[in-house]
DNA sequence: TCTGGGGTCCTAGGACCC
DNA sequence: TCTGGGGTCCTAGGACCC
């Protein structure tokens, strides 16, 4: 049977936030270091080995490790750094996809003869963001996406993990099913309950029974990835689908007008980063949560896509109406707001002309068969599949 | 553990159309 | 008059990721 080789890379930035500040300030190395103060939005190593995670309330944060030195977030200095990273990906690989600011898989099959073998890219790839951006990186090889982003998450922080074809299930079975992507708190409680533990176990069970236990597609997925079934090509060039923009609200007094004047900065933030990147939208949603840390969303589909800060605003502001007795009900905590559906903005600016053509075209038709039902208006709902209110009398073909 | 800000994808029900 | 199956779109909620 003929095995492909690895030539997937899961190049990752160890915890980036913290390693841009270590990398800007000198005094910072080799030190605890916790980047945002109300919850951690990056520890670094140092900071990790006390137990301080990602997503951890800062007051637990300097409780573990009171030390540390905390630093406000400087995210020009992460998206520049990120900027300069996926440089020297794209230098290796036309084949780079983003999956988020630090990190993102690269296809390297066909460079062997001028690149060398995907374990010699792979380490001169972390030797030059290193050399060019002064950041540690780690990555994974394998042969499918899945594997090479289990690998790095192993080989963290700063180091290199292959894994060859025929030494893929031995790697895998053996470790956590926590660390199968796409397993979180709640799937892996799930599986825990049915004894569950290891990627191996998960192997052990029918495609069926994890679906009866996780659902069709969680089941699906998961039994692919336990046997290492995962044929998804890297794909270069994803775009984003939505663009949102969220405040937590604080001891802020929740009064009508105040939820208001966050939405409208909210709008403002949204509206002029899609215009920045010529885009525009159709769906937009509103998300709320509550002290007891419930959520709610509400949505409205625009009828045409739109940037203008107004449009979206009115939607938001019907949006807010909607939600007003829940908002009235349970304390306001957080409120976000985002526009989904999203399009080129000049793809949709090609389409008025072509609406205008199609509506000329229709006038044609009406007049062509005019008479056929009456009068020309009813003619046309008639063309159009619209119902045209009232019953028509259609006339038996000639 | 008492909590940020940015995203992705999936499910399920209802409306509507053919 | 009743019955049906399939497809698409919209809305709301939920899990997960960094």
């Amino acid at each position: 049977m003929f095995v492909s080789e690895a030539t997937i890379l899961h190049a990752d930035l160890d915890a980036f936030y913290a390693s841009v500040e270590q990398r800007d300030d000198p005094q910072l190395r080799g030190r605890p270091v916790i980047v945002g103060g109300g919850v951690v939005l990056a520890a670094s190593y140092e900071a990790k080995a006390y137990g301080i995670k990602t997503a951890m309330g800062g007051a637990r944060a300097r409780y573990l490790c009171p030390h540390a030195v905390v630093v406000p977030p400087r995210m020009s200095a992460y998206s520049a750094a990120s900027k300069a990273v996926f440089e020297v990906f794209r230098d290796t690989t036309p084949l780079v996809e983003g999956l988020s600011i630090d990190e993102a898989f690269l296809d390297v099959g066909g460079l062997a003869k001028i690149a060398g073998t995907p374990a010699q890219i792979a380490a001169r790839l972390r030797q030059e963001v290193l050399d060019r951006v002064g950041l540690p990186i780690t990555v994974g090889v394998a042969r499918t996406k899945f594997l090479a982003k289990v690998a790095s998450g192993v080989a963290k922080p700063d180091g290199l993990l292959v894994v060859p074809p025929d030494r893929e299930l031995a790697f895998l079975h053996p470790l956590e099913v926590e660390r199968l992507w796409g397993v979180g708190r709640v799937t892996a409680a799930k599986l825990h309950s049915h004894g569950i533990v290891k990627v191996g176990d998960v192997a052990e069970l029918s495609e069926s029974m994890l679906k009866s236990i996780l659902g069709r597609h969680l089941g699906r997925h998961l039994f692919g990835l336990a046997h290492n079934h995962d044929p998804r090509p890297v794909q270069v060039g994803r775009r984003r689908r939505s663009v949102g923009a969220q405040r937590a609200l604080g001891r802020m007094a929740v009064t009508p007008d105040a939820v208001d004047a966050v939405v409208v900065g909210l709008v403002d933030r949204v509206t002029h980063r899609m215009r920045t990147a010529n885009r525009v939208g159709r769906t937009v949603m509103l998300r709320l949560r509550f002290e007891d840390f419930t959520r709610a969303s509400r949505s409205h589909t625009l009828a045409e896509p739109t940037a203008v800060t107004e449009e979206i605003l009115g939607a938001l502001r019907g949006l807010v109406a909607k939600a007003m007795p829940l908002i009235d009900e349970q304390g306001l905590t957080l409120v976000g707001i985002a526009v989904g559906n999203l399009d080129d903005a000049d793809s949709v600016q090609m389409m008025l002309p072509f609406d205008e053509i199609i509506h000329s075209a229709l006038d044609k038709a009406v007049d062509s068969v005019h008479g056929k039902y009456g009068t020309k208006a009813l003619t046309r709902a008639v063309l159009l599949g619209k119902d045209p209110g009232i019953e028509v009398p259609l006339l038996p073909d000639d």
